[in-house]
DNA sequence: GCAAAAATGGACCTGCAAGTCCAGAAACCG
DNA sequence: CGGTTTCTGGACTTGCAGGTCCATTTTTGC
């Protein structure tokens, strides 16, 4: 039941997210006016208000969906197919080569943090995102317990855990620090660990 | 070269950014207003302005080097002996003692995140945090490395990256999910294998 | 005690960014 | 086509939070 959407009106408001996320990510969350998005995207404040009725609010909450879903679109194809020891070092590269390329710029980072208590919808997209992320690295690692490249007992769900929050304390260095050494380190170590649980308990 | 300053004035002075620092945690940096800050201190706008003629920006930054520095307080001193598997589990239990009475609270989100890039002083104040808790995790996994706990041949301070990102990753979960899971797994999983390293390589 | 300096209170100013409104243009649909 | 809905532009309002100013009180040091 969403109000009716003519073809140009769903252009201009994807434009206006797209938009919005890119100055976002540039500028920061509060540093981010709506005459700069208006300006960055050739819309009035109007058509803001039209397609946003909750005015900041909303958009905010649209551009979080938005950025969250990139953040997974943008491990795949690796990320879901987690099978092979080759294939979790291609999905490490991957992070590495994307955050290291976005740097300072960080999409969720005012998600996370200030928007995660006010907005009771930014908590759960955020949370939703979480989830997702977890899921996919828990299902890799059952994979490689079937086929035995990690030990069995291991608790896999617990694992995935692990290694989810190291790499968003990796993400959230890099962003203090500037530097992708924690990144790095953490993806490195925690996936030796796994594969060193194989070979302590297989043998 | 620090303008002149009564006992009295020192107290007031320590009483708006202890004051400002407890509204923060409660509510977030930028939903505080310095009328709130007044109101919960029992202080005028001509005293906020009288300590901090930088207004705000200065107030923040003087927020965030006190409670960057509460954060390794609260860990010691537990954190400046990391000398047998006892004190790191005992380590370990403060720091998720600490972070599930804090909750949802966190202290440095704001700063982290948003006041990161904003102020140059920020900062400053957040890598200066970020290196000396890695420098205190190094030189304790280096003493376990000399009594032959650890395995020598480990990079300690690529260990220790890996270990405070995984801590780091595993707060900003917290304050995302409001479950300490993450925290709990990183720490006993990257603990672990801290462990597990010397049994491999000793034998 | 008394001048100088610091501390305090609060009224006032100001700029800015979110949000409102409405009139005109374009698109849709029978 | 022609009526209806959606889209677009931009001028206007509003509230509020940061910052200024100064008059008054308190503390300090001699």
């Amino acid at each position: 039941m969403t109000r009716a959407l003519t073809r140009k009106g769903e252009a201009t408001r994807a434009r206006i997210v797209a938009g919005a996320a890119a100055e976002i990510r540039e500028r920061g969350v509060d540093e981010v006016r709506l005459e700069d998005v208006m300006a960055h995207t050739g819309t009035s404040k109007g058509q803001l208000f039209h397609y946003f009725p909750d005015g900041k609010e909303g958009l905010l909450l649209a551009v979080a969906q938005h950025e969250a879903d990139q953040v997974l679109i943008d491990q795949e194809p690796m990320l879901s197919n987690l099978t092979s020891w080759p294939a979790w070092l291609a999905w490490r590269d991957r992070l590495i080569e994307r955050y290291l390329a976005q740097g300072v710029k960080c999409p969720l980072n005012g998600l996370l943090g200030q928007t995660g208590r006010r907005a009771p919808g930014a908590q759960a997209i955020v949370t939703g995102l979480i989830w997702r992320w977890q899921k996919a690295i828990t299902e890799g690692i059952r994979h490689m317990q079937s086929t035995g490249d990690i030990d069995p007992d291991l608790d896999a769900d617990r694992a995935a855990a692990a290694l989810l929050a190291g790499i968003q304390g990796g993400v959230l260095l890099l962003l203090s620090t500037g530097k992708i050494d924690h990144l790095e380190a953490v993806l490195d170590l925690t996936i030796d660990s796994l594969r060193a649980g194989a070979r302590t308990g297989g043998s």
